[in-house]
DNA sequence: TTGTACGCGTTATCAA
DNA sequence: TTGATAACGCGTACAA
């Protein structure tokens, strides 16, 4: 059942002429008639002629293919990341072969290692939550080898990253939730060793300073896994035993904020009147629930697309590592809906 | 800054062996000394050797990686899909090569064909909804290359393909709007040159009959992009326009459900009370909005799980082409919940 | 037990 | 203007 390709020899048989006459009529190269020229195009078109890219890599030493390697594809931002990643490099004319890691290390270290032996041009990353560690990755980098990082990045300083700005997202969805007299405030973060859940904590513990209050530690509790059932668990578990009760929730993600908003609904508590909410990513779903969902939104997209781009002029060689500013910074937006202000 | 790999021939050369022993040693071939295979094993480890799994593909003719073609990746549905093509495709040490098409037919035929040239094992399809011809697949059919096609399928005597019962899900979702009392059920459909689209209308239509009432064709309006924007406005002109007006609406995506959910609160009118709407494909926020969406779901995980076992199985050649019964159907099953319940 | 030689599809180099 | 040959990295049939 294989399917049989026609390969540059069968034309040059069939032509009476050697495969190098017929690579060269295919390439426009000079020096070759314009008789033979037709001649063989008529025919590679006729047959039906495609190059074998696997053969041209080989020879070429790179394969016009980039590896993303990210968490998760089921996961609304991440999915906005892959759909720039795919547009800029199908422009660019560069294919994409895709890996979740399912937050796992041992799979994150192991795509690399399939993606390094398909000799891949370059690598998109985003962590899994389980790295700690970062050799498998400086490593690559230190021999020059094109990575750019993004979302969840490392704390290495030949790093390229493109991030967004979780730090003044966190600090403006603290201060709003502060200027609509919200003063209790809980923030649901992220796992303590991904770089976006320190940036975002930091924003908050900044914003609350700036007012003039003081950061009260047991109010910032890790939601892991980022789901709503968990954050349910955990809201739910705060409004039953803490001694002061939060007047807000500013979640790290969408779902957790959805979970606390599930948790305080059920605790009899209305938001916004009694609980202000504000999430983090704008997911699709956040002007659909009700109370709609207050959010930082991240350009996913432009993320990818940004991404995909310096890590192409890299392959190409039109920057050079040092060229860039090593991080590029994206903006987010506070989109203020319902869930936040009374 | 390429980087450098280290083939079989600088092992071979470093202990004075020619690479055929290399070779050999690396994969455990009988006939060799097993002193020479630890000092192949130990120096392949030490400088960090990886075989160049470009050279395998054009050796072999075969490039253990499947090409994935769908139409958008930034949708719940398909990303679910993606998820379980990965899944059972790293299990198998298959790459997944993924292209989206943004639902254009040229982009469509371009994806193959790069796929093509790079020499992929076999592909899996979901089509654009601008594919209304099928040469670009049916020529690859014909000669045997392995094509699995899901979700969107074309009408090919000697297509595989796995799909979820659609018909079954329309009938039950229909079905159970009766039940609740409504009668006037308008149907927001999908493009009608989508076999869902078909099928989830005669499943409509049938429910409608079998149950004593004749469907009436103008409470079939096409909402051809499936946003909520689009099915928000369509719907708002419904309700002003129709002499007769609608108490429910089944719509063939969620997010048509939610535009109409949408436009119904705009007008004043009370969900479920005064109208009854039911989704499709069971997004992550139906459980989230307000009220919460009744919808059909579809096993989209397991959908690219099975379609990529028998791809794979196909490329393996496990099972031959008229050994599958040609077509995979998994069940739907209606999640009812407050949108469609009084 | 190991080595030699060839082929996979393509292009670059050198020769004619 | 064209052809022959080598090379990319690997596996394998055949020879030693």
């Amino acid at each position: 059942m294989k399917i049989i390709q026609v390969t540059i020899k069968d034309i040059a048989r069939e032509l009476n002429v050697s495969s190098s006459t017929v690579s060269r009529a295919l390439k426009d190269y000079p020096g070759i008639s314009d008789e033979t020229k037709r001649k063989v195009r008529e025919l590679a078109d006729k047959m039906n002629y495609r190059p074998n890219a696997i053969a041209l890599s080989l020879q070429k030493g790179r394969s016009y293919t980039i590896g993303v390697i990210i968490p998760e594809v089921v996961h609304f931002f991440f999915s906005t990341v892959i759909s720039g990643i795919e547009e800029v490099a199908f422009a660019r004319g560069y294919k994409v072969i895709l890996t979740q890691t399912n937050e796992k290390l041992v799979r994150e270290k192991s795509s690399i290692d399939t993606m390094l032996s398909n000799q891949i041009d370059g690598v998109l990353v985003s962590f899994s939550k389980e790295t700690t560690e970062f050799d498998h990755f400086s490593s690559l980098l230190d021999k020059g080898f094109p990575i750019v990082f993004f979302d969840r990045v490392p704390d290495i300083s030949n790093a390229i990253t493109v991030t967004v700005n979780d730090y003044s997202g966190a600090y403006e969805a603290t201060k709003h939730l502060l200027h609509q007299g919200y003063r209790k405030i809980v923030h649901l973060s992220g796992p303590n060793n991904l770089k976006i859940s320190k940036e975002r904590l930091r924003g908050y513990q900044d914003a609350l300073l700036d007012h003039g209050f003081t950061p009260d530690p047991s109010f910032v509790i890790e939601c892991n896994r980022g789901t709503d059932d968990e954050s349910q668990k955990i809201v739910n578990e705060i409004l039953q035993t803490f001694p002061i009760k939060p007047d807000a929730f500013f979640a790290n993600n969408d779902m957790a904020a959805v979970g606390a908003m599930l948790a305080c609904k059920a605790a009899g508590l209305r938001v916004p009147e009694d609980v202000g909410i504000v999430g983090f990513s704008n997911w699709q779903f956040c002007s659909m629930i009700d109370p709609s969902l207050s959010s930082v939104s991240q350009p996913g997209f432009n993320i990818g697309a940004k991404a995909t781009e310096i890590l192409l002029d890299l392959i190409e060689k039109k920057i050079q590592l040092h060229e860039t500013g090593n991080s590029v910074v994206l903006e987010t937006e506070l989109l203020i809906r319902k869930s936040s202000v009374r």
